[in-house]
DNA sequence: ATTTGGAATTAGAATGATTCTAAATTTAAG
DNA sequence: CTTAAATTTAGAATCATTCTAATTCCAAAT
């Protein structure tokens, strides 16, 4: 495992919220300065292939990468980005195989809406 | 309402699917060989924008457009990107509502899968 | 019928997120 | 220590979409 790896999978690990593979780049470089994107992506990419951490995908922005693997869903806001837990939501994935025939190897569920912060700051 | 619009909405209400700017782009440049992508999205946005019809945002993929507006949600394919509508499911605003404490101006719900026409053609 | 102002269209450049390529470097194995 | 395989780097490329600026269209008012 290179340095590159180690140093990003602990920035994941080490984060209280969901961060973009820009904001992981920028708190790598201040480790190591000459880190460069592609290797955030390549080993964001590679540490999600194996599980060790969560990729969340969001339409109209960027993916987001958490270190709680076991499925779960988000609330999002549309104007700054940030995301949040939601804790307790059943897994819909049973209804939706019973509804439309097939199982889906993995469920969305981002519910939009805009944070007090961004509410507040007009 | 322009020539255009009125055609690129005529597209998405004739479509028994759920077509990307992408394709009804091409299929307006068949009655209008002129036209240009960015009188399509334009037009997209101004009819998604008064509710004519509802853009469907996919993480990973480009939106598609649907001539369905009530909220409903869609079965995906990773392989091939085509949408279906899932019937029946019930609206987890409420829920959300109740867990999170804010109410969701809007909620993605795509469930992922690969389709029986890309699992067949391997 | 002509002018005029606002809306829509066009062409193409720009953007943002991500992936790809090819060359250089690092790591791990033998 | 040598070598092969994996990883990193730099930067170009890609895709979906938006933006900009110039032009054209259309409808209402002369």
């Amino acid at each position: 495992m290179s340095k590159q790896r180690t140093l990003i999978l602990d920035i994941v690990r080490s984060s209280c919220t969901h961060m973009t593979a820009e904001e992981i780049w920028l708190s790598a470089k201040e480790k190591m300065p000459s880190i460069v994107m592609a290797t955030v992506y390549n080993n964001l990419n590679a540490l999600a292939a194996t599980g060790e951490i969560a990729r969340i995908r969001v339409a109209d922005g960027p993916d987001h990468f958490d270190k709680t693997v076991p499925p779960h869903f988000h609330l999002v806001c549309d104007t700054c980005g940030a995301m949040t837990d939601i804790y307790g939501m059943l897994d819909p994935t049973e209804d939706i195989e019973r509804l439309a025939g097939v199982r889906p190897s993995f469920v969305e569920l981002n519910a939009h809406y805009i944070c007090s912060k961004c509410m507040e700051g007009v």
